[in-house]
DNA sequence: AGCCTTTGACCAGCG
DNA sequence: TCGCTGGTCAAAGGC
């Protein structure tokens, strides 16, 4: 066990086909995507490349794909600026850039949040690390701003990804964060900081972890990957075809609550990924983690984010977590508005609205603040993504071939006018 | 005692 | 229509 032979299956990313990056930015895309998303949205063309096995394709991904830190490495060194436009010239065209690291989400615009192994969504939404507030239209602050102000932070600390701020919620399932490795003492930290991850959002907000596999150190048992807050049962393990790793469905044991999760495994047991699938009617149970201790923290933190934070004002809570998944989808329109002219299309934007209504969910949740490090297995246009990104640093991950890069976001004017 | 996991079987959608 | 595959059910067992 100690030596792993066979190289650890690398988490893939769930992206919706094509539209995704223009949907990110279109209708609901103002749901600002954070970083997280942007990353997502950023490969497009995978969708086009895999475009053929999309659907089903959910599964096998893996093929190819650029690690993020590689396409970081390429990207850096072109010129950023204008790329928004190529990106979208191109994601259409379909680069195949986007290495298959990415999977397809469900095709069916079925709106499905993914979420990093081991990470738990509603960590996610109630990280201050995330900020999507549906209640302040658009998500309490832009993506870009978002964007910055996670980058920026991040830049100040190079955690990675949901930094601490994350162990919060995450804090619960991070049983022992023996993971943490290079982290220092959140537990949490460090499953979150390993996994990479990926939203797409409306049409398919995908949130992945990119290295995931073998790096989810997630010691914690494997069933019980992410501690979101709710109680889940399972009901359910399979194998996947095309992919070695069983997937096993969680339903959320509220009665009458219709929010399920699929879980897959990667060989080694670790979590390498987490679908999301619908909304909860009810609101999170109460500090069920307690016990877990540093989850009656992150309880705590997150209430007291709830209201004093500002986030809210407005039902943060449940609706507010979840009705970012409206957002997501596009539901809520008013606040559509916000980025409405950064909008690269409408069409798209009507055509993904059809689609969102056949969402079924997403879960979502929002950055509040602090740092964020996407990580991906293919970063493709992660670059390409209009912003200036900055890198302040490398590291070579243990168990990891790719070097992880560190990039601060340079400007976030470009993509509002 | 209640809840959860396990696991084989069944069902439905799709090509 | 058939086979494949993903998703769900439900009985049995464990904690």
């Amino acid at each position: 066990m100690s030596a792993r032979p066979p190289p650890p299956p690398r988490p893939r990313l769930s992206l919706p086909p094509r539209s995704t990056g223009e949907s990110l930015f279109s209708g609901t895309g103002d749901a600002s995507p954070g970083p997280l998303t942007l990353a997502s949205a950023l490969f497009p063309s995978d969708a086009d490349a895999d475009a053929g096995g999309g659907g089903g394709g959910g599964a096998s991904s893996g093929a190819g794909a650029t690690s993020f830190t590689q396409l970081l490495i390429g990207s850096l060194s072109q010129p950023p600026p204008h790329q928004q436009q190529q990106q979208q010239e191109r994601g259409r065209g379909g680069v195949a850039r986007a290495g298959p690291a990415l999977s397809v989400a469900p095709p069916a615009g079925a709106a499905v949040f993914t979420v990093p192994p081991g990470l738990s969504p509603s960590g996610f939404f109630d990280s201050p690390g995330l900020i999507f507030s549906p209640a302040m239209g658009g998500f309490g602050m832009s993506h870009q701003q978002a964007l910055a102000q996670v980058t920026a932070q991040a830049s100040h600390s190079p955690l990675r990804m949901f930094d601490h701020t994350e162990q919060t919620s995450f804090s619960a399932a991070a049983t022992s964060s023996g993971a943490l490795q290079n982290m220092s003492s959140a537990a949490n930290v460090a499953e979150m900081s390993e996994m990479a991850t990926t939203i797409s959002n409306n049409e398919h907000a995908a949130f992945q972890s990119a290295e995931a596999s073998h790096r989810y150190q997630v010691p914690a048992p494997v069933d019980k990957p992410a501690d979101d807050g709710y109680n889940w049962r399972k009901y359910g393990q399979k194998v996947v075809k095309g992919s070695d790793c069983p997937r096993s469905y969680y339903k959320c044991t509220h009665p009458s609550c219709p929010v399920k999760k699929k879980v897959e495994h990667a060989e080694d047991g670790q979590i390498s990924e987490i679908i999301y699938k619908g909304k909860h009617n009810h609101q999170r149970p109460p500090n069920k983690r307690a016990k877990d201790g540093s989850s009656l923290a992150a309880e705590q933190n997150e209430q007291s984010n709830d209201t004093a934070s500002g986030l809210s004002g407005v039902r943060r809570d449940q609706e507010a977590v979840y009705g970012m998944s409206e957002q997501l989808s596009g539901l809520s329109d008013g606040d559509d508005k916000d980025d409405g002219e950064s909008r690269p299309n409408e069409a798209d934007d009507r055509e993904s609205d059809c689609k969102r209504r056949n969402i079924q969910i997403s879960s979502q949740k929002a950055l509040t603040e602090s740092k964020i490090i996407v990580q991906t297995t293919s970063e493709v246009d992660l670059l390409d993504d209009g912003y200036r990104w900055r890198k302040y640093g490398q590291k070579v991950v243990k168990g990891n071939p790719h070097p992880r890069f560190f990039l601060a976001l340079l400007t976030v004017s470009c993509l509002l006018k």
